[in-house]
DNA sequence: GATATAAATGTAAGCGCTTTCAATTGTAAA
DNA sequence: TTTACAATTGAAAGCGCTTACATTTATATC
């Protein structure tokens, strides 16, 4: 591999030269940037971005922290990061947490000793303030899904109040007037804030909703599955279940097919969160988008501006919408 | 952040001394290490890893290649990776080829000018002539889920004919006689040889197979569906449906289900790779486990002992196995 | 104790770049 | 043509480490 004094002696110009010309940091004439690419082309150099970094004090790479590596959730979130950092030549390190506190702030610290310029996280467990401390270190980070006041504008969040809201208003306007639903785990932020859009919708809507109506579960399949035995047990016969995310969704509809509840003639499902696998539900799940994807190319731009001084525009709440298939059963 | 400099002061050594504590590859006392460790200790030390990489033209970081990053396939192995390497202390930066010879190239190119000192890759579109020159370059290049003859200790693979032999097995073992398949495309090896292993347990087992029980897919769950229209046009009526991926299985399974054939009662399936999405389908899904987690796992232990001198047991083939749930109906 | 050898430590030269500061060249106004 | 600046270019000092080689110290042998 050649280095950038070989370009320097064949193009006969300075070390520093070559340099300005690679960077595009500092006026060339024409004349000599000429001579700089001709060379480089001709010996097939590529600088070393290790050398690079070193000298710059830069790595032009980026941290990512996310739950787990094999999720679709996360998986879409990856991607949407991956695709705007490499448009801007940048390297994305991606880690996993792995929902454990000890792992994250482990994984965010080996991020940072690979010297990343800055940290997208998507943290499910470690503290508001620790995030916060976070923040004040020299790398710039931006926290993806969870609001912290404090910090907002290093935020990128969705509205989950109007994600519980649609998701019920949209079963209300299918006719539906029993209603259940399923929550996540209530120190969840956006587990919480997806109930109270919820229950925001039903008493705007005028429906008759009774605590007994809501189950919590803990956004694995089990808890969807229990939460439909704990209604049966009840005896309460909801004509539509929203549950709070797609895998409780899952979990009812199988336990609910065990019962021989058809779905989504006696009771219709709807999930949150749109994962890649419900479209292999049968039937395919109604339920809220949650634009991940986006978000993580959101995050990437905010990443960019803060790190490389960029100036992309900067959308800091995103908006959920329904995504309508065919678990939700017109009732009349 | 302290460096090596300030450490060697506290300590009152050189800084080759701190160095090789670091280091572990070269004899210091006892007495030495101590002191040393204790200044690292109280500077909170830690070095600093690109100019270790500049210095000792090592990156300590791998690349992997894959199709996508947002799959639950690619999920599994990328996780087994991580995981390995994590545990070696080294770094893995992944990278996306979305089937596309070109993504590839340029994903692998990027890959390598970020000094990494080992690959793993998982190609669908580059030549087996380009993998091998790839293997001839200064830095290891490993290769899952392909078998390239001259360069098979390179090689992590799945004995894919064996996949097609033990789910025709399979079928057989549970009454069927009437068997169908849907193949991948046939000039992707692996597919090719699932489809080779299905057609030996034909004639192992003395099933009756035509060409016209043979569909060929493309992998999709379209290709899945589409098989079903054909074998119904066709006017065979399989009992058993053995389809080389699980999203061909899926697409089946809702095609069928249109169609009002009840599964599995009438139409038995049979999926290829244990997704992790399978376990959402209706009825869950028997199909061939896949190994790709483990693959993966074996995959970093090769580029440990090609990169890094490490004397890791080697596996270069892996053996499928059946994953038994409820898509197959027993026959009589 | 002297000598030979092994073990431990130190010195200093890079690794391939960036960047500050100084020197040079070009340009336009006087 | 001078002069005053601005635009280019170059020289050289690092960035924080590793490592070949030299030097010193410890250990064993006689």
């Amino acid at each position: 591999m050649s280095t950038i004094y070989e370009v320097s002696k064949l193009a006969g110009v300075s070390l520093a030269t070559v340099s300005r010309v690679i960077n595009k940091n500092a006026a060339v004439s024409e004349k000599t940037k000429e001579k700089v690419n001709i060379a480089m082309e001709q010996l097939g150099y590529r600088p070393n971005t290790i050398a690079q970094s070193l000298a710059s004090n830069r790595s032009n790479s980026i941290g990512v922290l996310v739950s787990q590596l094999d999720s679709p959730f996360f998986g879409e979130m990856m991607v949407g990061i991956e695709d705007e950092m490499r448009k801007a030549g940048k390297q994305v390190l991606f880690a996993a947490g792995h929902n454990l506190e000890s792992m994250e702030k482990e994984s965010i610290e080996f991020l940072q000793s690979r010297k990343c310029d800055g940290l997208i996280v998507h943290c499910e467990q470690a503290s508001d303030e620790y995030m916060h401390s976070l923040t004040k270190g020299k790398t710039s980070v931006v926290i993806v899904n969870r609001n912290i006041p404090v910090i907002e504008d290093r935020c990128i969040t969705l509205d989950n109040h109007k994600g519980g809201y649609i998701a019920a208003e949209n079963a209300v306007s299918q006719g539906h007037t029993k209603l259940a639903y399923v929550s996540g785990p209530h120190d969840k932020k956006d587990s919480y804030e997806r109930l109270l859009g919820f229950k925001a919708a039903c008493k705007d809507l005028g429906i008759d909703l009774l605590e007994e109506h809501i189950e919590t579960g803990d956004y694995t399949e089990k808890s969807g599955s229990d939460a439909i035995s704990a209604f049966v047990e009840k005896g309460y016969r909801p004509t539509v279940l929203i549950c709070a995310n797609d895998e409780m969704a899952s979990g009812a509809m199988k336990r609910a097919r065990e019962l021989n509840i058809d779905i989504p003639r006696e009771l219709s499902i709807i999930g949150y969160d749109n994962t890649s696998f419900t479209k292999y539900l049968y039937p395919e799940l109604t339920t809220v988008e949650n634009p991940i994807g986006k978000m993580g190319k959101m995050a990437a731009k905010l990443i960019l501006n803060l790190a490389y001084e960029q100036k992309n525009a900067i959308q800091n709440k995103f908006e959920p919408e329904m995504v309508i298939r065919n678990s939700v059963h017109k009732h009349d």
